[in-house]
DNA sequence: TAAAAATACTCCATAGGTATTTTAT
DNA sequence: ATAAAATACCTATGGAGTATTTTTA
């Protein structure tokens, strides 16, 4: 007889049975009738063939073989019960773990307040963090070794979806002698790609860069592999850069470059929390991605707050995105 | 949720689809159609509060937290085949623990013959054996803690069932000396009570021997604690007795005395198996009756060749006793 | 005779089937 | 466009109920 056939409520009658040694009892203890009780011993009994009882109308106790049986029935019982309670606990909402990734240009940067805000709003979710390039953390994100990641738009989001959380502006960072650091608020034009010191190929923040400023003119002459390099150049007088705001916050070297906002508004870069559309855990996500939203740090523009902070988009890739964004929305609302 | 509306196939279902990570081809593997599993597999998941798989059109695979419940589910699957296993090796007839018990005045003489024909013929069946008078080993039997026993009739059989085994005849032993001894088959209205050694009370084969007695005079002189110190007593010349034939053969002592067979060919015992009348084993037991019966010792008459050799009964325990045996048959046939 | 299990039957919830639709790549 | 899961709908098995009978101490 295949396993599957065999009823876990059966052997609850069974035990019950055994512990009142009495079937209209057991079927009390069982909220069944007692002829719903008999007629489903005599079945499990027929499935195992044998006998588990030995019973008349004065007494009814386990045959010696049957108490063997019992035992093992016990034991699956538990184990059954062992797999409702894990359920019971795994289905806790924000619990458990949570495998974050984020851009390299914004990990350092954001994980220590995002750590802090989440512990404290949701202590029994277990953040495990991970840092990478936009490419690597979503091709992660699609084999399932990650559960959401933070990421810039925009972003290829087949399959995937995505609450935004945060704008975060870029600011011009020069040396403290360059002309650019005098002006109050320098605008895009006034960049100058020759000058422009840029991360290495595959890290969005230097797509972005250049996306600000096409149409200027001249290539590029120096990149670093990390934002922390990039400072030290700028602070050696190398070149200038556009650097988002969270990592200009609380640095040593602010003595030695100077820090403008830039005069367009839209000038940053649009931070969203991306998940797989169909992880059962979605709900969640979206949830967890608006709290961070409402605990955006210093620095950056809630999304809510913002006017027109967005990231350019061509005409054709907005209203993919609108469009995307309305089916996650019917999804996940 | 209660535990016993959990669903072991369903259990097999998920396990399946964890597998194949495909729901068609889990669904060949477990005989059932695709939209069969389907919807179990999404009430398992609703009845654990959780969903187990994340999947779209092109990937099926379990979430993280699924893969905490299929393991626990391949431990409960594993138990439940565990017990249908054990319920397997239980059900093989004839074989397991048999606690057997006999009368004090039957055990030493036939054990050895019962064990060597046993072993022989049903190797996967262990005895435990027990010795006893028929009142401690009924009482033992009602309780559950033997199975079987080896009395003699007539016995109080309410709530029990019997296979007769065999017929033990008694024969009359007496000191080589005694004027009885120079008989060929003395009667048993020769019998003087006056001389007459018996076991202590409790022992069936006293109330035996002095119901085939009565009516002669006198009342009991000595009596013995067992059959062995009753032979030692007969052997010093202090009385004669009558004793079941299977304590007489090969005996060392029987240059002391005389061994005589009663003329009446009723004198004697009958030998029966009885049981727990609903224990589920009856079967078994009424074959295993009838297998010592095929398997008589040498000395006593199996029950098949008997002509009239039946305990003698008053007419009303006698109608009574076939009352009983009719329904024992009617049971066990 | 009384207490208890077994049986007879009726009902309906649901596992399972077929046909079809929706979905995602 | 296609492969696959989900949905809709139907059927039938069997779990559960009530009423009754059988059994045995």
């Amino acid at each position: 007889m295949p396993v599957g056939t065999l009823s876990l409520r059966d052997l609850e009658y069974a035990l019950a049975v055994a512990r009142q040694r009495h079937f209209g009892k057991a079927a009390d203890a069982c909220h069944v009738s007692q002829p719903t009780l008999s007629g489903q011993i005599h079945k499990l009994e027929e499935q195992l063939g044998m006998a588990i009882f030995e019973r008349s109308t004065r007494r009814v106790a386990a045959s010696v073989r049957g108490e063997t049986i019992l035992q093992q029935a016990e034991v699956v019982l538990a184990e059954a019960q062992r797999l409702l309670d894990m359920a019971k606990h795994l289905s806790v909402p924000m619990s458990g773990i949570l495998r974050l990734g984020a851009i390299a240009t914004l990990g350092p940067y954001y994980f220590p307040h995002l750590l802090h805000a989440t512990h404290k709003a949701y202590p029994s979710l277990a953040l495990r963090l991970t840092e990478g390039t936009t490419a690597e953390l979503i091709q992660s994100l699609r084999r399932g070794e990650l559960d959401c990641i933070l990421a810039a738009l925009p972003v290829n989001l087949s399959g995937l979806a995505m609450q935004t959380v945060f704008f975060e502006p870029f600011f011009l960072v020069a040396p403290v002698q360059h002309p650019l650091a005098h002006r109050v608020a320098p605008t895009l034009a006034s960049i100058r790609t020759r000058e422009l010191l840029l991360l290495e190929e595959g890290h969005c923040l230097r797509d972005q860069t250049l996306q600000l400023c096409r149409g200027n003119s001249s290539s590029v002459q120096r990149h670093a592999t990390g934002l922390e390099t990039l400072w030290h150049m700028i602070a050696a007088g190398e070149g200038y850069s556009l650097l988002p705001a969270l990592s200009v916050v609380k640095r040593a070297t602010l003595g030695m470059v100077a820090v403008r906002p830039l005069l367009e508004s839209d000038a940053g870069r649009m931070i969203t929390l991306i998940w797989r559309n169909r992880d059962p855990r979605s709900r969640e996500f979206a949830q967890y991605a608006r709290f961070l939203q409402s605990k955006a740090p210093a620095g950056v523009l809630a999304e809510a707050t913002l006017p027109t902070a967005r990231p350019r988009l061509t005409p054709k890739s907005e209203a993919l995105h609108a469009q995307r964004q309305k089916r996650k929305d019917s999804r996940v609302g």
